[in-house]
DNA sequence: ATAGAATTTCTGTTTGTACGGAAATTAAAG
DNA sequence: CTTTAATTTCCGTACAAACAGAAATTCTAT
């Protein structure tokens, strides 16, 4: 039992996750910030902590060790270091070093444009590229396989092909230097409307 | 306990999984792409038994019903019914009636174009919009709070501008008809190349 | 080399989710 | 209206992920 004061009133729970985020007042924007952050990352597939320690590092002005970490959100050591270093796999947030302290410090990246090429990027690797290899070999297996239903074979290659486009058209996407995606972006605009308006939507 | 062979065996779990996608001969490509699928979807978010059903529906030739889905992934019936509601929700599926039979059929959206923007959607949805509205919520609270730090504000500024222009861009994409979607994807490589051709990249 | 601090790994517990089976509900046919 | 088939809701179990605390390891300074 993380509380023992949980025992009988499990409303605690809530009391003191708020209370634990320690130098905020506790309703702070800020702590709300991280809150629904943590909260939005579990919904997502990210944990809450690993999501939690982002948010705090993400408005967070000076570089933190794990323990000012551990301290402000009131998760266990270990937990914070695990965390960490996930993040530091994601390449969010980096460690550095802050002289006069053998601590490891960490600061998250601050370009918003920045963290989310990071996200797509690792997204990509550790969710497209799987699938598709995957695909890969059922369609190389689905070749040399007598009696299989053409509409069967026809529709993998469909996925192979959109796979394939998507992945080509995500990797231009981000090897678009961070300082153009603005730019391309308000293209975009542009070219949306004059793609419409070309011949007739069938749809 | 699902399977009393894996009280003492827990492998067995993987090779019932086997057996259970019934009348195809269990390591065919269709079998296979099923199993990926779902592992895939896992991995993803998205629960096995969904995913799998997807792709059954997503390869099959014939509408199913219920039952059928359940005899060939060897997943309860009640569970198939959950999942069926999940992916109609999607809009991955629909119903269609089936003369002469009064259980109720489904087939799946065939169009990996029309799919991807379904998805795109639903995600868009869940994901992006209840974000949006936590940030509003956060930025409302953060801008009538005396003694916040300057930076933290212009940090979650940051990200909510960025929230509203990828909301906006993704609404767009999401606008144009499928049947102009390869167009603007092969158009995609032009345009990348233009930008990355304009001024200097500074990273 | 050793003491002390920082970090990571390990282990048990807790929490949440997936899922099968039964019971209940709904819908259709006679 | 009753009977039977189809579907959904409910509930308990099983599985997996998150997490805290302790133990073990690594690192740094002396």
């Amino acid at each position: 039992m993380v509380n023992p004061a949980v025992d009988f009133c499990p409303e605690m729970t809530f009391i003191s996750v708020m209370t634990e985020i320690a130098d905020m007042s506790s309703s702070s924007a800020k702590a709300q910030f991280i809150l629904y952050w943590g909260d939005m990352g579990s919904q997502w597939g990210v944990n809450r902590s690993v999501a939690q320690i982002h948010a705090l590092l993400f408005l967070s002005v000076s570089p933190l060790n794990a323990e000012d970490i551990s301290d402000q959100l009131g998760i266990a050591r270990s937990n914070v270091s695990n965390s960490l270093k996930e993040l530091v796999g994601w390449k969010l947030i980096r460690r550095i070093p802050v002289p006069g302290d053998r601590r490891e410090h960490f600061v998250a990246e601050v370009d918003v444009w920045e963290m989310a090429t990071l996200i797509a990027q690792g997204r990509k690797e550790r969710e497209i590229d799987p699938a598709m290899s995957a695909i890969d070999s059922c369609l190389r297996q689905a070749k040399d396989e007598t009696g299989l239903d053409p509409v069967v074979l026809s529709r993998m290659q469909d996925m192979q092909d959109f796979l394939k486009t998507a992945d080509h058209w995500s990797s231009q996407m981000l090897s678009v230097p961070k300082s153009k995606l603005n730019a391309l972006m308000k293209m975009g605009d542009k070219v949306f409307s004059l793609i419409k308006l070309t011949g007739k939507k069938t749809d």
